[in-house]
DNA sequence: GTCTATAGCGGGATAGAC
DNA sequence: GTCTATCCCGCTATAGAC
């Protein structure tokens, strides 16, 4: 792998360990094998290789959600496998662990990849909700774009129950629930 | 107020905006217009002052939570109040957001108020879903524990999505997403 | 391109005067 | 109790040699 490789992917895993702030440049040179000068040969600084992790990151969430959402089955299904399938719950989520921190927020251009990522995914779900909807899988009472916003936040909420307590088994139990209420009656 | 009084609520108001990693000594003692001197001769250091802030923001938390979901209603209702009642969304939840801080969730002492925060308000939710199954406002189906993490899942998840965003708004969407599957059909 | 050296600044804590 | 002085270390960045 290349050096400028080998950085990014240094950075974004502390990135999703630490976060921001709590990731130096010194750290990410020790992780990558590589001595100061390359990275400032290759980025601008921490800012510029942050956000050069920050947006791969993005990139890849977005096609881990696309190829779960876009598989087979009922949309309810659909929205079931987004749920369930597996994370590295106690890691937390390496995009909306971002949202925490003040030197991300408060940068348009960290932030940018981050908002985009949460937009998108919420869209698509709206859309597989108002399928259901189409479909008489679900309520026509229900706005999608709702619900669409209230499976996300029990994804990113779960993350933080199960953190809370140290144990995944938070986070299942709200995904439980969520499909306990979504589920259509048939 | 005293010194130690006013160190512990700069430490809470610092906590709640920059996390643990993110907030220095020095930048609590700005705030509290104290010291050096003055912090170490009250507090072991960093980590014994932010332990003292947590536990105090986290018996606040309480105590909100056990107005709220004391009060009059449904259980139906009581968990809309909790929902909808005030915050300050786009600086997000000043217990929540500490599960994001790897020394927070590091460390057993500075992670302790967090988890029975967490812990003790997912036990009272559970308490009121039940509560509403017994009065058949809810599915019997429902498990009442599950339905309290997907609440309180759906609340720290809203805090995620709202910074993500810049706007409160994506917040109140899970909140009337979630209201919405929950509502008895009465 | 990559390395080491150096720099200025801030984090976290201690010492000791008042 | 509170203050200032001081310490060591790590963060972030720059300079310049190779």
């Amino acid at each position: 792998m290349s050096t400028p490789e080998r950085l990014i992917e240094s950075t974004r895993e502390l990135l999703w360990e630490r976060g921001y702030v709590g990731t130096s440049p010194k750290a990410i040179l020790e992780r990558a094998g590589a001595g100061q000068g390359s990275m400032y040969h290759h980025f601008k600084g921490k800012p510029d290789l942050a956000l050069a992790a920050i947006r791969r990151t993005a990139k890849e969430m977005c096609a881990t959600a696309r190829g779960v959402l876009g598989g087979p089955g009922t949309p309810y299904e659909r929205i079931e496998a987004y749920l369930r399938r597996e994370r590295d719950v106690l890691r937390g989520c390496p995009i909306g662990r971002l949202t925490m921190d003040p030197d991300v927020v408060g940068s348009d251009d960290l932030r940018g990849p981050v908002d985009e990522t949460i937009d998108w995914l919420r869209e698509r779900l709206a859309e597989i909700v108002e399928e259901g909807k189409e479909q008489g899988q679900f309520a026509p009472s229900l706005d999608a774009r709702e619900i669409a916003a209230t499976v996300l936040s029990t994804v990113q909420g779960g993350y933080v129950l199960a953190r809370a307590s140290g144990s995944p088994a938070a986070f299942d139990a709200g995904v439980r629930g969520l499909l306990s209420l979504l589920r259509p009656a048939s």
